[in-house]
DNA sequence: CCGATTTAGTGGACAGTGTCCACATTACGT
DNA sequence: ACGTAATGTGGACACTGTCCACTAAATCGG
């Protein structure tokens, strides 16, 4: 149902429907329908980290080599986009999580990208002393342009490739 | 309601309670309640807007200078970013939009950061042939920090300003 | 000025939703 | 084997968006 509708789709009543089950058995499950969404919400946190890991997968060239550690980078943002174009539903969700008891999953968007930078830094491309809280613009950046064109004002923007290649641009720009 | 919850909040019946009326009488006046919703959304964007260009009126210093005109730049993402942090169910709201019929307000945040990159342009701060189509890229960088910081896993992150900073300085980085 | 037409509001209804309560069933460990 | 915990059921409630037929008020042309 996120998949399909994001968020808001993801209606407790259809759930237990779909299981062949009446509405209150999801209540010896989840207290709240917030707490149901909270898991969908993690499972599309945890879609996403996958698609990233795949994408570093993806790219061969030993830990510290400089192009192979630039590579994963442009590897892990370019998941994040395609995950975002490919699952808008899912993508939203799992940003859309209520409150606030997002115990994190073992493998974080935040962490795999601090990963790729950290390698950057061995490699020799990145100046330690900026690699210092640069994530947190980088995450920004590409989070941005996600979010921008699937579901804000830039969606179904003709040009979405051009953007994607001027953000990706821009962070290379920043790390050197 | 949309400021104090966000879209979600934005409940036709208790929109025509509290203005007195019986539900019904709405669809006099919008089709849906995602017509209702599209026009809230309207007005967010457009406070939005506002906010940017009374950060804008703040810094003195004539058209063309290159400091003031730096100043601006940063006013408008600090306009954004504020407005993101002290209404967070508006700017929820202003990136909302139902379907896709948002005639465009006159003074868009997107038109604004045109200007303001313009004039940069204008006063030799930023190189003619790197303007082109940076607006995306910046915007995306405010964007994003904006929503990871009021929606996203970054929120009610103790150290929000220092992630501001940081994107700040990487926009300038990416300016020079 | 008056009658017709548009505009705005009313009342009642329906399906769908989250959630609560008391109750029945099933599974399981000692 | 039995008591306890886990899971599912049935019925209800308040709330939501939306539809229909009907009424009151405002507006405007002759």
């Amino acid at each position: 149902m996120a998949r399909a509708g994001g968020p808001e789709a993801v209606v407790l009543r259809e759930a237990t429907r779909s299981v062949g089950v009446v509405p209150n058995a999801a209540y010896r499950h989840f207290a709240d329908r917030d707490e149901l969404l909270a898991e969908v919400c993690a499972a599309a946190m945890n879609e996403l980290a996958e698609r990233m890991v795949a994408g570093i997968g993806r790219v061969r060239g030993k830990r510290g080599n400089p192009e192979a550690a630039q590579r994963r980078l442009a590897a892990i943002g370019a998941a994040y986009l395609e995950f975002a174009h490919q699952e808008p539903g899912l993508f939203a969700t799992a940003f859309a999580v209520p409150q606030q008891h997002t115990y994190a999953a073992a493998r974080t968007p935040l962490g795999l990208l601090r990963d790729a930078l950290d390698e950057l830094v061995e490699a020799g491309v990145l100046d330690p002393q900026r690699r210092e809280g640069i994530e947190y613009p980088i995450w920004s950046i590409v989070h941005g342009t996600a979010v921008l064109t699937t579901q804000g004002p830039l969606r179904d923007d003709p040009q979405v490739r051009r953007i994607e290649a001027l953000t990706s641009a821009f962070i290379g720009n920043g790390l050197t």
